[in-house]
DNA sequence: CGTCGGTCTGTTATCAGACCGACGGTGCAATAAT
């Protein structure tokens, strides 16, 4: 229809194929930008009508979709959403065979299939990449985009491939979609899947229905755990740090009468699968799990959040607490918080890759000329494993000195010898780490905070609460102070510039100190005194 | 980084404390044995 706008056109579509009468404000924002041919990040909470987001866009752009979702059982979970609304999906994991391999990617380039979905892991394959490619993927939507940042480093390297990917695709316009993402999460995001100028959509963080609480323990927190449990509306999940940990509160649960169950990423798949089952269905009062429960569990009455122990960034804390109270009735998040489980969470965010394994790598790239060498041998030469080899290539990207691509990596013309090389990738590493820590501490200044916690977590994400919340155990203690006045020098979200930690911006300020987040430093505390006396600080227009 | 369990040690124990090493989360994919 000529002159329709985008939108006009998005709320039709809407309304035609998926049955929605109404859309909310950040939804057709992200629907028209991305039917638009726009990239675009858009953070939303869960239940806000994510798929929606991409699945409108989808229809009306010609050529089909890629979803790339960490999960085989959220995969499926959103194939056989689309298909009870007659659309045609399919999903592609290791556990498909050839044949069916060949028929899914058949029917997708004929037009016959609109929506794929995978894992990132799938597209390191690069036969699955020449049949995307062939079969014109013209939106490319990245779910649980902060997997980019929570796990491309260590533990499923893929994620860092998948600017690449697209690249290889052809460039389709990308989606990126996530629940929680502070800000340097999102920049990451559109550093790592190279947006192009990309619309964001950041809607609100606050869940005002949940009480935020943290009670510091001196010894183990079991049994007070038990006891806040048992007073307790139902059902809840308890989240601790190790499997362990799991079994062991489980027991004391069902020592006390609650149905309950353990659950990690070391159980049996039937058993996981029970117990999600189980809760999902009202059977289980109490879920202990390790960070492993989460993902995919979209219960409305969830009461209560506990965590045993400290998670290791607000990041994952926000996450999980996020689980509670999603039908909007008041719900609680309590922190047992000991600062000796810290140190648990600091060895998570431990490891560095040696120099010298780096610099090995680097010359057996370097040593293979122009030409370069494939990723099989690299690993035969190098005998480091698929996933070591994606994260320690990815840093000596950075460093300047190869180009990883889908099939071979070759060395950068007058690039960086092998040992500048890996000095530099170690470097970066670092350099990472130490951010990483930043972010634990942060969640430290959380549980420790006499402050206002609401306003605490949500400065984290980028929002100015204005007042304290009076939902949260501070504001109810009265300690919780109304904030500092805006203005003055070094302002709420004034750009600033430290000597060694470069560029960054204020995302809080108290009566004498100010938090900044540093692009290259992290989060940091600074003494108001100190910055003024000593001028560690520069504004920045 | 902190905890746990085992072993060692010492002006000889029905013992206490030091010391040491192992262990700790998230899922994909691919493979081996039925």
């Amino acid at each position: 229809m000529a002159g329709e706008s985008t939108a006009e056109r998005c709320r039709r579509a809407a309304r035609r194929a998926l049955g929605l009468t109404e859309l909310r404000p950040g939804q057709l924002e992200a629907m028209t930008a991305l039917a638009d041919g726009r990239d675009t990040l858009a953070v939303m909470p869960t239940g806000s009508g994510k798929s929606a987001v991409y699945q409108v866009p989808a229809l009306l752009r010609p050529g089909p979709t890629l979803v790339v979702s960490p999960l085989i059982a959220l995969q499926r979970d959103q194939v056989e959403a689309l298909h009870r609304n007659g659309e045609a999906a399919a999903s592609v994991d290791a556990g498909t065979s050839a044949r069916a391999r060949g028929e899914t990617f058949e029917a997708l380039r004929t037009g016959e299939t609109e929506f794929l979905f995978c894992s990132p892991e799938q597209l390191a394959r690069p036969d699955v990449v020449d049949e995307l490619a062939a079969a014109g993927i013209s939106l490319m939507v990245v779910d649980e985009a902060h997997c980019v940042s929570s796990w491309g480093h260590d533990f499923r390297p893929d994620y860092l491939r998948l600017g690449a990917v697209a690249e290889a695709l052809g460039r389709p316009v990308i989606a990126a979609l996530t629940a929680t993402a502070a800000p340097p999460v999102r920049e990451e995001i559109v550093a790592r899947l190279h947006l192009r100028d990309p619309a964001q959509v950041v809607r609100g963080f606050d869940r005002p229905n949940i009480a935020l609480s943290v009670r510091r323990m001196l010894g183990d927190p079991a049994e007070a755990l038990v006891a806040s449990v048992r007073e307790q509306p139902l059902p809840g999940i308890v989240y601790t740090a190790t499997r362990r940990r799991t079994a062991e509160l489980a027991g004391l649960l069902a020592d006390a009468g609650l149905r309950t169950a353990a659950y990690h990423g070391g159980l049996r798949r039937a058993d996981r699968d029970a117990v999600h089952g189980a809760f999902m269905a009202g059977e289980l009062d109490v879920v202990v799990s390790t960070n492993a429960f989460g993902m995919g569990i979209d219960k409305p009455d969830v009461r209560f959040v506990h965590h045993a122990e400290i998670p290791g960034s607000l990041d994952s804390y926000y996450q999980e607490v996020g689980r509670a109270g999603r039908d909007g009735e008041p719900a609680e998040a309590t922190l047992f918080y000991r600062p000796e489980d810290l140190g648990l969470q600091r060895y998570f965010t431990g490891a560095v890759p040696d120099e010298e394994t780096l610099a090995r790598l680097a010359e057996a790239v370097m040593g293979c000329g122009d030409g370069g060498i494939d990723r099989r041998g690299l690993r035969e030469r190098t005998e480091l494993s698929p996933r070591r080899l994606t994260t320690l290539l990815d840093l000596l990207r950075r460093a300047g000195a190869v180009r990883p691509g889908p099939r071979r990596v070759t060395p950068v013309p007058g690039g960086p010898d092998p040992e500048q090389a890996a000095g530099a990738a170690r470097e970066l590493a670092e350099r990472h780490r130490e951010i990483e820590r930043t972010r634990l501490e942060m969640m430290r200044r959380y549980a420790e905070t006499g402050d206002c916690r609401r306003r605490f977590l949500l400065g984290y994400f980028g929002e100015d609460l204005g007042g304290p919340c009076g939902n949260c155990d501070t504001c109810l203690a009265g300690t919780a102070r109304t904030p500092v006045e805006a203005g003055g020098p070094f302002a709420m979200h004034a750009r600033v510039e430290h000597d060694t930690w470069g560029p960054g911006q204020v995302i809080r300020r108290d009566e004498d100190r100010l938090t900044v987040l540093f692009e290259t430093g992290g989060y940091r505390e600074l003494l108001l005194d100190a910055v003024l006396d000593q001028q560690l600080l520069r504004e920045r227009g």
